[in-house]
DNA sequence: CGATGCGTTGATAACTTTCAAATTTAGTGG
DNA sequence: CCACTAAATTTGAAAGTTATCAACGCATCG
């Protein structure tokens, strides 16, 4: 079948720790928004900060999960290795993007920096501990948990359609998540794109192709894409 | 493209409510186990339980989200109709089994009985309150909805493989769910296990027979399956 | 430059779906 | 209990989709 990668970039594990750098939020910032996002204040205040090089490893499979991420800047894929040599993407983070979150004390997954990244270190215990003592946290992380189920159930629902609206479905989902505008800007290789959703790197590239003669987007390079159809693209997506 | 039933049966709602016959656990099952599984012993002292017949519905998609419910006998499939008519099946529900948790107000899915079943029925408003006094009750929650993350996870990595993959997986699942033995019991049609692993009947139907041909399941009657290679199977796996 | 990595394109093979029909099973009324 | 009808499942043949294998273009980088 070998669907995917089967043969893997090795990663270099060379972070770099800029301790003591951690952001902290203007007053003002915090006098209104009151309870409305104190998880991430509460996170801002929490850890040093960590800049990680293009393919870096932040943390493998099965690795204990002593700590959870946010993004600030770059891009993350999160991603597992299948027992025949397969990669699946679990998924791509941007910058305010939450990884590494686990309820049990391993990491199921592995994470790597697609570009050059500089992500928040949270430590899990200090986050926990604070859930315990602050009701408020305690369900803004379940939020947060309760959020990643649904976006792993509308993956399900893209996996079981056909190429055409998968990559039509990965192109609305970027844009949804990109500046505002027509023009999305692609962190990730082909070979990414095709590993998260089941497809190969060639029918990616092939379908991309199919939607520009369609005159459905435009490629000016190979890492940009303009949408020039949101209509046709939706409709794709079922 | 339409990989799955296009057509649905319509479900009969009519239920029968059993008020008051709440399934109180002798005093004994509560001395030990302590905070062992709270959650579980509180849902069994908060509401009456109800009995479904075969196809009917339990609850609709986007209909207010005000009880959960756990699965006595029976058993039920959770699910979404897509755009185009397609259905996918986000769950098949086994006696044990929680459905219908929800963190946002209305169910993203709707379900109905497979088979006549009888389910627990507890009020979500009594349950969160419950959780906020009670932090055991709040943890174990949580647990829940990550325990069905967890399934989503699996699910998603079900999907990106081949058909005979998934339904190797698919008899895995069944089984680790049944009582021990290599023999189990579908109370699913043919129709089910095709929209639950995004393909369709007729494959899911030629798969079966080639690893019957192939001595690694025997299919004595179409909703009896006994396993006769579970290493083959596994290997199928992944 | 020549090597290397990434993306695209082409031809072919493998797999899954679609459409159609045969067969088995289940349900119903006599 | 049997016969009959409807529904579910299996099987067959053909079409459609995606993967695989191979080659090519294009940029970057030493």
């Amino acid at each position: 079948m070998l669907t995917q990668t089967a043969i893997r970039t090795d990663a270099i594990r060379r972070p770099t720790m800029l301790a003591g750098k951690v952001a902290i939020p203007p007053q003002h910032a915090l006098d209104h928004a009151a309870e409305a996002d104190s998880l991430a204040q509460q996170m801002q205040l929490m850890g040093p900060t960590m800049s990680f090089p293009r393919n870096a490893e932040i943390f493998g499979e099965n690795e204990p999960a002593d700590f959870l991420y946010k993004m600030i800047s770059g891009s993350v894929r999160t991603y597992k290795i299948l027992g025949d040599g397969r990669r699946q993407i679990g998924d791509f983070c941007l910058p305010g993007d939450v990884f590494g979150l686990e309820f049990a004390d391993v990491h199921t997954l592995s994470a790597e920096a697609i570009t050059d990244a500089r992500v928040l270190v949270i430590k899990r215990s200090a986050l926990t501990a604070l859930a315990s003592r602050d009701a408020v946290i305690g369900r803004e992380l379940h939020a947060l948990t309760a959020r990643e189920l649904q976006r792993a159930q509308e993956r399900i629902l893209l996996l079981i359609k056909s190429a055409q609206e998968r990559v039509a479905s990965f192109l609305l989902e970027m844009a949804g998540r990109s500046p505002p505008g027509n023009s999305i800007e692609l962190p990730m290789s082909r070979q990414d794109i095709a590993d998260y959703l089941g497809l190969t790197i060639e029918t990616v590239s092939r379908t991309l192709t199919s939607l520009e003669n369609a005159a459905t987007i435009e490629v000016p390079t190979s890492r940009r894409i303009v949408l020039r159809n949101r209509s046709a693209l939706s409709r794709l997506n079922g």
